[in-house]
Formats: structure tokens, sequence, C-alpha cells
DNA sequence: GCCAACGTTGGC
DNA sequence: GCCAACGTTGGC
């Protein structure tokens, strides 16, 4: 099993509306980079995913998700209406992907992103990376661990 | 709101 | 194929 993480603007999309959502799953629409595309279509059904809430206050890993769909066309690339409409997809040539997610947990706390720099375990991870961008990429099974375990646990006093 | 970092586009 | 211009992401 694979480890991903997937970002969300919880303005646009938070954990909390996907709590709300029926069957608690929803399509992962919108992706526009290919990078991000290709780790979409490299999800496998039963692979987690941390949720990661970008542009936030605070920014932070908010829960876990579990690839219940595999990747398949996202209409919204050929809907002149869609917010994600790409003039170059078509129903013949979808060009972009979406999966489809179920929500496993929303931590009991988030972790924010400046305690996540903090943690030596986790200073490889792609989210840290200065620039990083990539709104999905995989992440380790031993980083999914150690924010899990983070999750748990109370925050670790300021440095 | 600012802006650094990055990806994409398009002229040449 | 190079690279400047432009658009987007996302932390702050």
């Amino acid at each position: 099993m694979q480890h991903w993480l997937i970002k969300s603007e919880p303005d646009v999309f938070s954990i909390h509306d996907l709590a709300q959502a029926k069957r608690k799953t929803t399509h992962w629409e919108g992706v526009r980079n290919y990078q991000a595309r290709n780790f979409l279509r490299a999800m496998k059904q039963g692979d987690r995913a941390l949720f990661y809430h970008s542009n936030a206050d605070p920014s932070a890993v908010a829960g876990v998700v579990e690839i219940v769909r595999e990747a398949y066309p996202d209409p919204a690339a050929w809907d002149p209406q869609s917010d994600y409409h790409d003039p170059k997809a078509s129903p013949a040539n979808p060009l972009w992907s979406m999966v489809d997610v179920r929500l496993v947990e929303i931590f009991p706390r988030e972790i924010p992103l400046d305690e996540l720099r903090g943690v030596r375990a986790l200073a490889g991870m792609e989210l840290l990376r200065r620039g990083s961008r990539l709104s999905v990429h995989p992440v380790t099974a031993a980083e999914f661990r150690t924010i899990a375990a983070l999750a748990a646990k109370r925050p670790a006093p300021r440095a």
C-alpha cells in the first residue's frame, strides 16, 4: 500500500466538508498539474492519503482519507462552466483524472505546518521542501505513521 | 495583500 | 529548443 498527501484549501473544500458529504466520499476533482495528475493515476484502491489544508490559518494536516476508486476522467475539465475547465480537454481526450476518496479520520487535532517543520523524522517530506507546490504527492510509510502519531498526542512544547 | 517559487505558453 | 512573460500556488 502506498501513502499520499493531498492538498485542499479549506475555504474551497475542507475535511469537514468531506465529513458532511454523502458516504463521506468525494470526487477529488480539479487537479490541473501533470505531475500531480500522474500521482493520482498511480493511486490504488485502499491507499491512504493525508488530507492537508493549504492556504489556511494555520495550514495543517487535518486527517486521513482512503482511495476508494482509482483514477478516471475528470469531467470538470471539459465543462465550460467549471472553475476547472481546460479548453484542451474533451470527452474524447479527457486529459485530466480524478479519484474518489472517503474520509477515514479527522485527527483529534490538526498538525500545523510549523510543527511539522520541527520534526526531525519529517525533514525529507516533499510538503516541507522550499517552494513545494505539488498538490498530490507520495509520502513514505514512516512519514505517514509519524504524522498520525503526532495527531494522537498533545503538541510538543515550543522550542 | 505581498511575493517567491514554480509551471506553462508562445515568440523566435 | 531557448527563454521571457505570464499565471498560479501557497506561506506569511
